[in-house]
DNA sequence: CCACGTACTTAACAAATGTTTAGTATTTTG
DNA sequence: CAAAATACTAAACATTTGTTAAGTACGTGG
């Protein structure tokens, strides 16, 4: 009976919800029962179904608060915080940075950020517009400033930066394995930002007949 | 070669295990019944048990004749086409390139790619190391020949130009959504390659106190 | 104090699911 | 050709699943 109240007196609604955010993010939403849920959350079945009225608006409940949860992160690399990130010579925010810095080690919103954007539910899908909205308006920002390259295709530039940030996420546990460190550590982190940065701001590859950069 | 057709000289048990990927593909192991399968291959549910013992055997037929086709597609970047591409000015082979080359615009096999990653399944990793070893050693020998640059952690190296290059299909859909063209069609494609290959020779972003490449 | 709504549990139900059994066609083989 | 093996189906079985019914504890407002 695993209490899944993070050392707070949460009420049982909350509880139950945080259970079922662990165990979706940890196994997926068809793998999991209402049952198992009620278990971890050290009530019966029965009141998932009362408080949620079944087990899909659970799941809206979940991917609700998740999303709410995100996006609060999201959004502080939006803010202040990133231009002061950028003007301390970091080459950029990342969502993968928020999560460590943010987020105790054995969260579930990692796993359950990935639910989210692998299937295909409006709850996803949004989440990524909006990070993606946001995205691109940093990235004229910082291309107005001075910090970033101007390019013909903005859209693109975009997503490929926030795709290529996601897939840190998405991709963990493989490139734990491949790398030897989480990157969703502070020690696996900054060993990989420390070689994005390079790829980011001197390129990995030589144009066509030219010199690749040292 | 991964022939994802349903052509009608297909053994039972290959059309089965065909249906079985697709669905498996769109909708998740866990939310597709047998009889869906029985159904979609034409056959009775018990005929699926009796080829393959079990639906977790079927699962790990269809992962292991995924992996198979995904494989011999990863393969052909290794070999001579790639060091043909990077000698016609373009700056790298990707996962998705080749899945544009060389599958039929509906192959399930993009989606089933997503699954096997995300689900932290033995074959998905197996698949995924496979091809961090390749990358790694194409990246070695770019950087021996000239042709990319050297880096201080060649780990990281390629593993960030491998998850950058399987985003875009881990992606496929909200990147489509983001700059309006599916990233897994040639047009898109070529409007995406295009800016990431800017980034890759060029860079991005502005060194600590230096102007960023135009 | 009483009525009442909310939180909560136990027990059961109906549907769905993976699997098995038993049997029929069809192909292979000695 | 006979016999054995294989391909295949229909029907049932046991279990699990989401959900509901009915009832109990309990705090709150009148």
């Amino acid at each position: 009976m695993g209490s899944v109240t993070d050392g707070r007196d949460l009420t049982a609604r909350a509880t139950i919800r945080n259970a079922a955010l662990r165990l979706f993010a940890e196994r997926g939403h068809d793998a999991v029962t209402v049952r198992e849920i009620a278990s971890a959350a050290g009530v019966s079945p029965a009141l998932v179904l009362h408080h949620f009225k079944s087990k899909d608006g659970l799941r809206a409940a979940v991917d609700a608060h998740a999303a709410e949860s995100l996006d609060a992160l999201f959004a502080e690399l939006g803010g202040q915080e990133l231009t002061e990130m950028l003007a301390r010579g970091g080459a950029s925010a990342s969502v993968a940075e928020a999560f460590v810095q943010v987020f105790p080690s054995g969260s579930p919103l990692p796993a359950y950020l990935r639910r989210l954007l692998l299937t295909n539910d409006p709850a996803g899908a949004a989440l990524f517009a909006r990070w993606y909205a946001t995205t691109r308006g940093v990235l004229d920002a910082m291309v107005e400033s001075g910090i970033a390259a101007p390019t013909e295709d903005p859209a693109v530039r975009a997503a490929f930066l926030l795709v290529s940030d996601l897939a840190v996420i998405l991709l963990r546990e493989q490139i734990a394995a491949a790398i030897g460190n989480d990157p969703l550590t502070p020690t696996g982190l900054a060993r990989w930002a420390r070689d994005v940065t390079a790829v980011y701001t001197g390129g990995a590859f030589a144009a066509p007949g030219k010199e690749p950069p040292s």
